[in-house]
DNA sequence: TTGCTCCTCACGTCACGTGAGGTGGC
DNA sequence: TTGCTCCTCACGTCACGTGAGGTGGC
């Protein structure tokens, strides 16, 4: 028999979640002392315990509490439909991810927020239709698209890249054929390679959708200034008569 | 000029949360009018749009707040935190669906929730450190874990996934050389080429993995019955005399 | 004048956290 | 007897939803 501090101290639950559960009567104590002090059995640690195991799933306690008194059989519903919440519910914070990504990336490189680019992005992903992925499909196959997406920013490269953007939004006026300029491309294309690998086919698609797309704010803050400056630095490149 | 009406239509919140943000001084009317009625303006509308578009963020409206009033360079730590918080999140999530898969097959399977499984989901999962991790760590490289995790299983896949296994459970004792087996062991090796692609080396890897960890419930409900079983049925059809 | 809109309370939500003031138990 | 544990209220949380009862505005 334990009291509701050993309890307490036992399981890593709080002595007030008992009381809690108590009162809505989840989990009642084994019997009482004289005095009315609760005192739980072994039985009540299981009990517990699986309580805390469902509440893990982020089910309700309501729905713990007809689930104890159900056979586990009767679950199968309420575990998928729990299962689709925090399917959307990862899509959201997803969602979420990128939009932050882009407000930080507006405030640093502009020292401002750029308003339009986040009602934009609210936009796309409010009607819950998410048109990124349409314009995905648009570019790339299956295959690519997961490829593209499974691709994961650590903080050094995401500082990298913003240096690099903040540079060349900083020098856009330098002429593609100047060493600023080539010296920009040369840092962007070390870049690519490390993040997207080098598979030649693959980079060329991405880099033809974001080229295409760099009026919208799919890829901010890869803009349509920023684009430019690249191509152009290497068409000069591509022609052999400028080639270093 | 807008009522409070015409502008909850036009923006698609609710009059209560137009009070509520009135009330806690986030969003005040224009002016009012003699009686007392709130009536907005642009100015109020475009203020309203950045407040919508940060609490898309997961901003709390008092956060939302204090943001309102200093400038947007000041946003960067907060704005930081949040991403943290919404990866953190995300993680989360993901372990829950894991779990929740492990339940749904355990009361699909085995009739009943395996609470020995479910506790020790729990267990890995709540340590923090993602043991999940380091086990497929020992088994595969960084490339071959990625493609592992980036595996979906869709409905479907599912629902044969789930019959198989319930097939093999039920035919346990069913000899290796059985027709019974070796049928079960091409809807085997069918399902695995469909979903793990056919990368021998991959494939093997992966089976390694599976097969010595198969008293974990990390793979569950690939138990160590059902892999034994695979195994076997694979060693007869690997030696000549027995290939049909 | 009649509807419809808008107003200001005020309670409820979910799973507890955080006291307050008083007793039980070794 | 003295601490420490435990008891039962009871308010607060966050961003509103949902009425209730009463007035404004065209």
């Amino acid at each position: 028999m334990y009291t509701i501090g050993t309890l307490s101290k036992k399981t890593g639950v709080t002595i007030r979640t008992l009381d809690y559960y108590d009162q809505i009567g989840l989990l009642s104590p084994h019997n009482k002392t004289e005095g009315g002090h609760r005192l739980y059995s072994d039985e009540e640690v299981f009990r517990l315990e699986k309580i805390l195991s469902l509440k893990f799933l982020g089910l309700s306690l309501e729905t713990i509490q007809t689930f104890m008194n159900e056979r586990t059989t009767t679950w199968e519903a309420e575990l998928s439909r729990q299962m689709r919440m925090v399917q959307q519910q990862k899509e959201r914070l997803t969602q979420i991810e990128t939009a932050i990504r882009s407000v930080l990336y507006s405030v640093k490189v502009e020292h401002d927020v750029n308003w339009a680019v986040i009602f934009q992005v609210m936009n796309l992903y409010q009607e819950g239709v998410m048109p990124a992925d349409d314009t995905l499909n648009q570019y790339l196959n299956n295959e690519e698209k997961e490829r593209m997406l499974s691709i994961s920013y650590d903080q050094q490269s995401e500082e990298q890249w913003l240096a690099l953007i903040q540079d060349i939004r900083s020098n856009l006026h330098e002429l593609p054929t100047s060493n600023v300029a080539q010296q920009l491309l040369d840092r962007w294309l070390e870049g690519t390679y490390e993040m997207y690998g080098e598979d030649e086919q693959f980079l060329g698609k991405t880099w033809d959708m974001i080229a295409n797309e760099s009026e919208s704010i799919l890829f901010y803050p890869m803009t349509k200034e920023v684009v430019e400056f690249i191509t152009a630095a290497m068409h000069v490149r591509d022609k052999p008569h400028h080639q270093l």
